[in-house]
RNA sequence: GGGCGCUUAGCUCAGUUGGUUCAGAGCACCUCGUUUACACCGAGGGGGUCGGGGGUUCGAAUCCCUCAGCGCCCA
């Protein structure tokens, strides 16, 4: 059989999926004999396609579910998509717009069959691109955060929170989004640093010629002044307490009132109050009765309020007042300052008006109590922990949670307004009537004279059920699945998300599943290019990860991403670590390549023992150190754990070792122990190299369809002998030496070198003799107490080592470079001797650290006395 | 303004309760090598006063203080 010299991705990669999913190997039922694994995975968006962000994400969800399978757990991973009501709605009303459709044009259900006609042709990419990643989903329970069960549930929360009291309707200022025109929360909108102008504007003072001067970055919002405010400390202004100013071109009364809230440094001193369209005074204007005069309409244009520029975008506005107050000789003077404008997260050039609207909220205080509690105690792990510190700070400082959102594609609210604005919330219109009958006392109401709320309510309203609702947890809470899948094991996920999802689906965890969401959680950091910019769509710096993939391989794409992402931390994503993954998935192939070459003879012994029972010990030592590493989550560390074992113990160490000589043969024990071997490295490896461990598995022996890789049991550690570790890193450090002398004399690997001990006991060296003749080059090793003369020496483990070198001795230079080590192993030995002598430090330090102290004299002591003896020969 | 975090080799980063292995890894770089699994390779090598300063300690990359620079989140 012939192999190709280049591992080929291309041609295992769909072969093998398509083979796992035909054989079911993805799909999890309830089992109460093994331990349930679940990872429910962060949805991506309908409208999305994959970026490096889901990559990162799923490959580390892909590497844990593949991990708890193959340890015997009812490993399952839930797949899904989010119907991102913004994003997919402005989607949806952008297509209609091509084909010259306007969302006025059509009813409410008519929009939704072209939103759900949207969904079917493009909700799916994400999914179906994971699939060419490798990702091991149990694709049959694929949810749709609209699917009826899961809208139902959201349904049954409304009802429920508003039963329980934790809902209010309410006006409020709320942040508005005039392109989507609909509410966001806090978390949707972006602060940018802007360059902006304040204006200086000045107000006549009613009643006399006098003036004050204001300080404005929207004068546009002037229009709908309804006070001035002062700082009552401030002596600049005592003279306008209890004065009334008029406002510019409306020549509006306005009173001048005193608040603390005023910034003495900032501005003028003088404070415009325009409490519809400003938070904080919206606030001020609460506190002093205030009216407030909206004088936007909803989609950014000046309303009929505003009396002036009726019907003008408010940044033309902006201009338009600016113009007119500059005729009228009111301005004083524009200066440039850096201000913060908050900018909508779906709209990015859209800015975030202030607005007072009605909504829905929902009062957080008591839903809090019980994740902050259980995060907190450490019952939901954080990793890396330090997120529990972002968490416990936003808990506190947590606000009431605006959840209406003017658009259509989403659950629609469950309220019903009537009579005179009274509302009966319930999960049918059936059910709505009969709780309006028995509060209003009104028996003779009817279906019709119900109006539902017009709004959806906010998609992360429905995404913070899942961990429950997937479950059907909240139509049928002691079900098999619930009850077996639920708490779920990890959540994977962004940092960028932790208050819009995480701490979210922690409170509807304790709220409505009776228990926590999931039991750790596992933030990811932001994939970012080698600018640092975070990569997305706008910037264009996000690489097109299908062709990666096909340039690559997706085993290759998937080490390059998990070599550099430390958990939590942002990662600089670079081509290049693809590069770094193909040529690991290369060296393997190679490494298989060679050893499925070999040509058997049954009538060889076994001389590879030792090597042999080295390898076995170093697998077991680095498999005790992988578990270690994925039970505190660094995954990157756990694959360079594997990927030095591969690379370094077994390719560098191992293979040439056993290596049979040109034209020679194997015999039949190591070759079955090399097969053996290379199993269980393809076991170690599958997590992170899906496709290329499955078929190195199927290419090692001929196997049934059921025995594969990614089903088979992930091999445990067992106890091996650590003195052998120790053995042969003096073997290797003695082939190092010898390769060194090499490289520097510039001696060529063909010609054999001579090897001679200065020593009686040869042991450990001379009974592994020949293991250093082949890594070495080496002809003969032979033992001496003579001096030995023109050749060039080096000291392991306290034994002086020669190469005899006829004529390629530089006798002067030999003794420079043996002086040179002597000169430093005896500073080191000062530095040791320094410790011990100190009282201080003999009396503190512990045991073991004393031991190794002592250890280090001595091993420096002999260490010096070969020097020196070899120093003395050459002279 | 409030909070969190970062600064270690040319680059990206580890460094887990202060003490073997503490100054590390990968990549990059330099030298040599086409040798028989792999040049997507092999052998070898150079490179950092752990951001500056001070303190605690027998002992500090690690703990404390302070200064400087950077990033993020919230207002």
């Amino acid at each position: 059989m012939s192999i190709a010299s280049k591992y080929n991705p291309a041609e295992t990669e769909s072969k093998w999926y398509d083979h796992w999913l035909q054989q079911g190997f993805f799909k999890s039922k309830p089992n109460p004999d093994k331990e349930p694994f679940t990872i429910l995975i962060p949805p991506p968006n309908v409208t999305g396609v994959l970026h490096m962000g889901h990559m990162l994400n799923n490959t580390i969800q892909d590497i844990l579910i593949r991990k708890a399978r193959m340890e015997g757990k009812e490993a399952c991973w839930i797949p899904g998509t989010d119907h991102a009501s913004i994003a997919t709605e402005a989607k949806v009303v952008g297509k209609l717009r091509e084909q010259g459709i306007t969302k006025a044009d059509l009813t409410r259900e008519e929009f939704l069959e072209h939103a759900m006609e949207w969904k079917e042709q493009y909700g799916g990419i994400i999914l179906n691109q994971l699939k060419t990643l490798g990702a091991s989903c149990d694709w049959d329970r694929t949810f749709f955060t609209m699917d009826p069960k899961l809208s139902e549930a959201v349904v049954k929360v409304f009802v429920d929170l508003n039963k329980k009291g934790y809902l209010y309707r309410g006006l409020k200022m709320v942040n508005w989004d005039p392109k989507a025109q609909t509410t966001l929360s806090n978390e949707e909108v972006i602060h940018k640093d802007v360059k902006s102008k304040l204006y200086h504007v000045r107000y006549k003072i009613e009643g006399s010629d006098a003036t004050l001067t204001i300080a404005t970055t929207r004068p546009e919002t002037i229009l709908g002044d309804t006070a001035i405010c002062i700082n009552p400390k401030d002596e600049r202004h005592f003279n306008l307490k209890g004065k009334r100013a008029i406002v510019p071109l409306v020549n509006r009364s306005i009173p001048v009132i005193e608040d603390e809230y005023v910034d003495l440094e900032f501005g003028t001193g003088c404070l415009k109050v325009t409490p519809a369209h400003d938070t904080n005074d919206y606030d001020l204007g609460q506190k002093h009765n205030l009216e407030s005069i909206d004088i936007l309409n909803d989609d950014g244009t000046m309303s009929e309020a505003a009396q002036y520029f009726v019907g003008e975008d408010r940044f033309k506005a902006r201009r338009m007042v600016v113009a007119k107050l500059e005729e009228l000789g009111l301005i004083d003077k524009i200066e440039e300052i850096d201000n913060k404008v908050g900018y909508s997260e779906r709209n990015p050039d859209t800015v975030v008006e202030p607005k007072l609207s009605q909504q829905w909220f929902v009062d957080m205080e008591q839903l809090v109590k019980p994740a902050m509690q259980h995060v907190m105690n450490d019952d939901i792990q954080f990793y890396p922990p330090k997120f529990k510190n972002t968490y416990k700070h936003w808990l506190e400082n947590i606000r009431d949670w605006p959840i209406s959102r003017q658009l259509w594609w989403g659950q629609q609210i469950p309220a019903y307004y009537y009579g005179d604005n009274q509302v009966a919330v319930a999960a049918s219109k059936e059910e709505a009537l009969e709780i309006a009958k028995k509060d209003s006392g009104n028996a003779n109401l009817t279906l019709a004279d119900l109006k539902q709320d017009e709004d959806v309510v906010d998609t992360w309203f429905s995404s913070w059920l899942l961990p429950v609702s997937v479950f059907d947890g909240f139509d049928n809470p002691n079900n098999e699945e619930f009850n077996y899948y639920y708490p779920t094991s990890v959540l994977v996920t962004g940092w960028d998300i932790i208050f819009f999802w995480v701490a979210r689906m922690i409170f509807a965890g304790y709220e409505f599943g009776q228990d926590m969401p999931f039991k750790k959680v596992y933030f990811t950091g932001m994939v970012r290019d080698m600018q640092r910019r975070k990569m997305s769509k706008s910037l264009g710096n996000s690489p097109d990860l299908l062709g990666l993939i096909k340039q690559y391989g997706a085993d290759a794409v998937r080490v390059g991403m998990m070599l550099s992402s430390a958990a939590g931390n942002d990662l600089m994503f670079d081509e290049k670590l693809c590069l770094q993954g193909r040529n690991f998935a290369n060296k393997i192939w190679n490494a298989f390549r060679l050893v499925k070459g070999f040509e058997i003879d049954t009538a060889l012994d076994n001389n590879n023992q030792k090597a042999i029972e080295w390898f076995d010990a170093k697998l077991n030592e680095t498999l005790v150190e992988i578990e270690d590493h994925f039970s505190k989550f660094r995954i990157s560390d756990a694959l360079m754990a594997i990927y030095k074992l591969v690379w370094d113990d077994f390719c560098s160490w191992y293979l040439e070792m056993i290596k049979p000589n040109y034209g020679e043969k194997i015999d039949q024990a190591t070759y079955d122990k090399t097969i053996d071997t290379i199993e269980k490295l393809m076991q170690l490896l599958h997590p992170f190299m899906p496709f290329l461990t499955e078929e190195i598995w199927n290419n090692l022996h001929t196997r049934s369809e059921k025995d594969c890789v990614v089903v088979s049991e992930w091999p445990k550690a067992v106890a091996t002998n650590p003195a052998i570790i120790e053995d042969f890193d003096a073997l290797f450090e003695v082939v190092s030496n010898i390769r060194n002398t090499r490289n520097s004399k510039q001696i060529s690997p063909k010609e054999k070198l001579d090897l001679i001990l200065k020593t009686e006991e040869g042991g450990l060296f001379l009974q592994n003799q020949d293991i250093i003749k082949k890594l070495a080059g080496i002809k003969t090793v032979e033992t001496t107490t003579e001096t030995i003369e023109n050749a060039t020496s080096f000291v392991v483990n306290g034994i002086e080592f020669h190469i005899p070198l006829e004529g390629n001795i530089d006798i002067e230079k030999e003794k420079e470079a043996i002086v040179k080590e002597i000169e430093y192993a005896k500073g080191f030995l000062k530095s040791v001797d320094k410790k011990l002598s100190n009282e201080r430090f003999v009396n503190n330090a512990p045991e073991k650290v004393l031991a190794i102290e002592h250890k280090k004299k001595a091993d420096a002591e002999s260490k010096i006395k070969a020097l020196e003896e070899s120093l003395a020969n050459i002279g």
